[in-house]
DNA sequence: CGGCGTCGTAAATCATAGTG
DNA sequence: GCACTATGATTTACGACGCC
């Protein structure tokens, strides 16, 4: 029985990258509030939406990239520049 | 306008939201059987009372606070998957 | 007051997807 | 296909705070 429920369960692990445009709305958001990158409850719903994925994914997606990001800051350093270029092209238009 | 704000911490990204309790335990993977045996009494009752909490940490080697942290753990896994259920056949 | 409850998270790990 | 990395999800372990 347990076998067969913990089956079903990682089932669940089966999953698909997200898209680059919820990619893309997430880091813009994490790397425009890199001081403190923990969005609301609130700001969740919103990113969810956009991104037409779960609050939980959402939530998941910070956690990942915050350790991930303080485990290797160089390795994001790139990326980083990527987003803040945007977001400043944003704020001058 | 107002975009100064970002210009702080070009370098140093404000590395602030570094938490990391260095007395941590590591985390360790628990066994099959432990699993198992979790599963198990966790199916019986939701909510452990002193003496099974004591029973089932003696069983499975873990301490008492690793026992009581599981059921935490897995009640707040049991509460998401509920509302995962519940959106879904709202369409 | 103490101890167990939930909530949100860190960090490690798992499992698979994606890439060269 | 295969090895290796990237990425999303899950699993331990706490801190913060609440209730009784």
């Amino acid at each position: 029985v347990m076998i067969l429920r913990s089956r079903f369960l990682d089932a669940r692990r089966k999953r698909r990258n997200f898209s680059k445009q919820a990619t893309e709305v997430l880091n813009e958001y994490f790397y425009s509030h890199l001081s403190n990158p923990y969005p609301s409850e609130e700001a969740k719903e919103e990113l969810a939406k956009q991104c037409g994925i779960t609050i939980s994914q959402v939530s998941n997606w910070f956690g990942n990239k915050r350790i991930r990001y303080k485990k290797n800051i160089g390795k994001f350093q790139e990326e980083a520049n990527i987003y803040a270029m945007k977001t400043a092209l944003v704020a001058t238009q | 306008p107002k975009e100064e704000k970002q210009q702080l911490d070009p370098n140093n990204p404000a590395a602030n939201w570094i938490h990391a309790r260095s007395t941590r335990k590591k985390r360790c993977p628990y066994t099959k059987y432990q699993t198992l045996e979790l599963e198990k009494e966790f199916l019986y009752n939701m909510y452990l009372t002193r003496d099974r909490r004591y029973e089932v940490a003696r069983i499975l080697s873990l301490t008492e606070r690793q026992v009581k942290i599981w059921f935490q753990n897995r009640r707040m896994k049991m509460k998401k998957m509920n509302r995962e259920r519940n959106s879904k056949e709202q369409l």
